[in-house]
DNA sequence: GCGACAG
DNA sequence: ATCTTGTCGC
């Protein structure tokens, strides 16, 4: 039944994919403010995760959304979901290159999930719209981010145990809400290094759309195994990467 | 003007 | 992100 998925996001097309990268740029400032902030985060059961790999040397880009349920942590559902590169990757722009097949893989997902892990910023972002706030926005769901790496702000050293975290603030922009919370000198504060593991390069966490760091870090910390990344991501991460088992081709299954 | 720069 | 071998550590 073509078109008739039972889970198609989003409701509300927020634009098209083909624009340039000023216009990128200009619709970010339009859309950051529409990201939403809550201190709570109730009735969660689903939790999906969410990473994006590439193949043919960049020409094919591969979305994997993982379902775990809360709170076993257990896989529920895997999907993948290829499709041709559209543009390339520009600091800053990350969601425009891989929001679509994202979009295409959650439209397969057999539940609507109630929280949403990225790997990628959530608003650590110049304009406060990283790939998990604007995500966040197109599934109409709480997302937060979880990074490897920072793209901007300052922050000072982390502790180096398990669950510590310090502060990652930025300049105020246009973009930041009047109540966005501050740091002592004023500072937006856009996210945290999180100590995942003892001694481990801490990872980025930011809220994406409709919850607060406070709630991004609860949840992050609540999701994570013995690894540096929680989960989610870390499913995510292993299926979109080729790596995990995958084994699954012996020289007999075609289809 | 010179770096920095998610995946 | 991806290309890549061995290697250090729990």
């Amino acid at each position: 039944m073509p078109g008739t998925s039972l889970y198609s996001f989003p409701r509300k097309p927020l634009h098209d994919w083909s624009l340039t990268p000023e216009q990128a740029v200009a619709l970010q400032r339009e859309l950051a403010p529409r990201v939403e902030r809550h201190d709570r985060l109730d009735d969660v059961e689903w939790i999906a995760g969410m990473d994006i790999g590439f193949e043919d040397e960049g020409a094919t880009t591969r979305a994997a959304v993982v379902l775990l349920h809360w709170p076993d942590l257990t896989p529920v559902d895997e999907i993948v979901h290829r499709e041709p590169t559209r543009m390339p990757y520009l600091p800053g722009l990350l969601s425009f290159r891989e929001i679509p097949a994202a979009l295409s893989a959650f439209a397969r997902l057999s539940r609507r999930p109630d929280l949403v892990m990225v790997d990628g910023q959530g608003i650590a972002h110049p304009r406060r719209l990283g790939i998990a706030a604007h995500l966040g926005l197109w599934l109409d769901l709480p997302t937060l981010g979880v990074a490897k790496k920072r793209l901007c702000g300052r922050h000072g050293e982390v502790p180096a145990a398990r669950g510590e975290w310090t502060a990652l603030s930025d300049k105020r922009r246009d973009e930041d809400p009047g109540d966005a919370p501050v740091d002592a000198s004023g500072r937006v504060i856009i996210g945290a290094l999180l100590r995942s593991r003892q001694n481990v390069k801490p990872v980025i966490v930011s809220p994406g759309h409709r919850l607060s760091l406070a709630t991004a870090l609860d949840w992050t910390i609540a999701c994570l195994g013995r690894t540096k990344l929680p989960e989610p991501t870390r499913l995510a991460d292993r299926i979109a990467s080729r790596r995990g088992s995958r084994f699954v081709e012996p020289g007999g299954s075609r289809l």
